[in-house]
DNA sequence: GGAGAAATAGGGCGCCCGACCTATGGAGAG
DNA sequence: CTCTCCATAGGTCGGGCGCCCTATTTCTCC
């Protein structure tokens, strides 16, 4: 489970971006920001894996924020305008990657993963896909795996202690038949049998943020 | 919670010992082991924080394991003859403490917390007692301090995600309904409702050896 | 365009769980 | 020597939980 956190003032784009992002079996969503000055107040507290940060940003730039972070967490540059001299002063400030606005989902998905891996996409220009290659599929627990987003959702709830029916279908704006069946789904797919054990297997399979 | 592992060759000791770590709140016993070798075999599997040896063993001399282990983790040493000659040898060794065996619990306990902290008690010979003195109080977290042994060893079971009564009062030797009961004294000292919420508790208090 | 999966919603049933109450023996504190 | 706390055990009762069904809508995929 990684823990991404997306910075930019076009708020719609975050959302969006947060949206397709918590889709991802392996990725979370820690937070957004609108601006450069809330992205660094909330970064360290969100204890962000990766940040995902817009260059074009009205309060703070993306350079200026890259270089007050100093490198930790790990910085992805997302940004509008690709060109080869944002591109070098983004590296400069310390981004580990550097992409476009354009780039599909799945690859901005490997990409962080390559970062909160380690990697720094950078040095590399023109066999980027190769190197993300690796990092194409999502990493994930055997049989959280083959939990669905919804599935997952319910489960975490649940590893933070949300254990009443009643609870969950409020908190998931569905009905307590609903939250029955997907629990019933679960028990099946991590071969348990109530909510306790899968409390326990939520908080194992690392889907509460508990740090 | 702190992990203790505990070797000595009078398997009786060893034991005795156990019991009396386990029953304090924030000690927990990793194992026990009879021998040098067996000790070094399992010091590393079980992941202790604290090792407590004695000295005087048949295959190995807490010497010699002390220089093997290279102190990690740290290691106490507990002996019948605590002499200054075993003193000085035991501190070359590498050992972070050195106590006798006719060493008060509430010592020897706060003796563990401290070199789990990372101190070396070995420079002080004199004024141990002073040394030792802000860790003769459990730090557990708060809530956790006031359940008693037996419902932390319950409340350990639901966190590994043993949920339903009966399996629950196997483990514990003990009735279905002794179980409920010791499960409602630790709803109202925890303020929660259910068992799921409690196996949450348990591995946020850190009950749980989740490594 | 038909198959399959996912998310939604509901009904019925048996059993376990949690809440409240009493009770006894042992250990430690005063 | 009492008084209190803990661990043990038991009883009752209502409600929630897990299990088995069916059903509709909306996707995606081939």
């Amino acid at each position: 489970m990684i823990d991404v956190f997306v910075a930019d003032d076009h708020t719609l784009f975050a959302e969006g971006i947060s949206q397709a992002l918590a889709a991802i079996p392996d990725l979370h969503v820690a937070g957004t920001a609108s601006g450069g000055v809330e992205l660094i107040e909330l970064a360290e507290k969100s204890r962000a894996d990766v940040l995902l940060i817009d260059l074009e940003m009205p309060d703070l730039s993306g350079f200026e924020v890259l270089r007050r972070l100093g490198g930790s967490p790990p910085a992805i540059i997302v940004t509008m305008h690709a060109d080869a001299e944002r591109r070098s002063q983004a590296i400069e400030a310390g981004a580990k990657g550097f992409l476009s606005k354009s780039t599909p989902l799945p690859e901005l998905a490997a990409a962080v993963r390559a970062v909160s891996a380690g990697l720094d996409l950078t040095p590399h220009t023109t066999t980027l896909r190769d190197v993300l290659d690796p990092y194409m599929e999502p990493s994930l627990d055997p049989g959280a795996a083959s939990l669905t987003v919804r599935e997952r959702e319910l489960l975490t709830l649940l590893g933070e202690g949300v254990s009443l029916t009643e609870e969950l279908a409020e908190r998931l704006y569905i009905s307590p038949k609903t939250v029955k069946n997907h629990l019933a789904s679960i028990y099946e797919k991590l071969s348990i049998s109530d909510r306790t054990q899968a409390a326990v297997e939520a908080i194992r399979l690392g889907l509460v943020d508990n740090r």
